[in-house]
DNA sequence: GATGATGTTGGTAA
DNA sequence: GTTACCAACATCAT
């Protein structure tokens, strides 16, 4: 459950969830999902209550009482579920944190892209990734005044600049697809080539669709169960990703799937021109 | 069965 | 600094 939106929705559920809670011990069936020593790992967290879950970008932060900090990514499939004690596990469960109430933490990843790192809080700004991440996409860190000069330095097309996570913290490619057709802008336009209105728009769409999709649990794609019985409902709301073939909201043109800088990209060919 | 695509990121090479 | 490609994996659609 990767962008932005999602996470979120993740860090709320653990918060509702877990906060409070005592790790007794840990179990790893995947070790590569730990980037840390494993033993180290499971040693330095035996015992530690999670204070609270905070997020940045698409990174959730479990904050310890004992001054340390778990990074954890969900990637592409990377899944949080509580359970009672040993219930629930899946040939995709990697990774078990046994609570002393007699509840598991699971994590769960079908593909087994996730990772998670502790450290020293204070130092996840060390964990690759974190070193170099955007601004919030929030109206009081993505200025406009902030994206006007990205944009004016790169020649890069505007949708991979939007992914680049060091440059706004948290789109993925349903949300890029989705606010570059509410601003009108066709995803392979250079990024200098945009006028200070549609620097604007974009801004606008971008703040207001992260906060629309927060309240709306997320966007949920390839279905099934959600964690926390939180299924999103924002793809319901989606205009452009998988509607492929499907006439634009706004004017009726059919909606084109191409692919940008490796990525499926949607748009309207008529409203979004280069 | 084979092929290609999938909500991500990081490393490497040109 | 850029871009492109690949790798990490499993599942689903064609």
């Amino acid at each position: 459950m990767p962008e932005l939106p999602e996470v979120e929705t993740v860090r709320r559920g653990l918060n509702r969830l877990v906060k409070g809670a005592t790790i007794s011990s840990i179990d790893v069936y995947w070790p590569k999902i730990i980037n840390n020593d494993v033993e180290s790992f499971k040693q330095r967290l035996a015992g530690q209550t999670i204070q609270k879950v905070d997020r940045r970008g698409k990174y959730l932060l479990f904050r310890f009482g004992n001054g340390l900090t778990m990074v954890s990514h969900l990637r592409m499939e990377g899944k949080y579920n509580v359970v009672p004690q040993d219930e629930g596990r899946t040939k995709h469960t990697h990774v078990v944190f046994h609570l002393t109430d007699d509840r598991d933490l699971l994590y769960n990843d079908t593909r087994k892209f996730g990772r998670m790192t502790l450290v020293p809080t204070g130092e996840e700004v060390t964990v690759a990734g974190l070193k170099t991440i955007g601004p919030e996409p929030v109206a009081d860190q993505l200025t406009i005044a902030y994206l006007t000069d990205i944009f004016a330095k790169s020649k890069k097309m505007i949708k991979p600049l939007i992914l680049d996570q060091s440059k706004i913290a948290g789109i993925g490619n349903i949300y890029a697809d989705e606010t570059l057709w509410m601003s009108k802008i066709h995803p392979m336009r250079p990024a200098n080539s945009l006028t200070d209105d549609e620097i604007a728009t974009l801004r606008q769409n971008i703040i207001d669709e992260m906060a629309m999709a927060i309240k709306g649990h997320g966007t949920t794609v390839h279905s099934f169960s959600t964690a926390f019985g939180e299924a999103g409902q924002f793809q319901n709301q989606l205009h452009v990703y998988g509607r492929e073939g499907e006439p634009c909201e706004r004017c009726g043109t059919l909606i084109e799937k191409i692919k940008v800088a490796q990525r499926g990209t949607h748009f309207c060919p008529h409203e979004q021109q280069l």
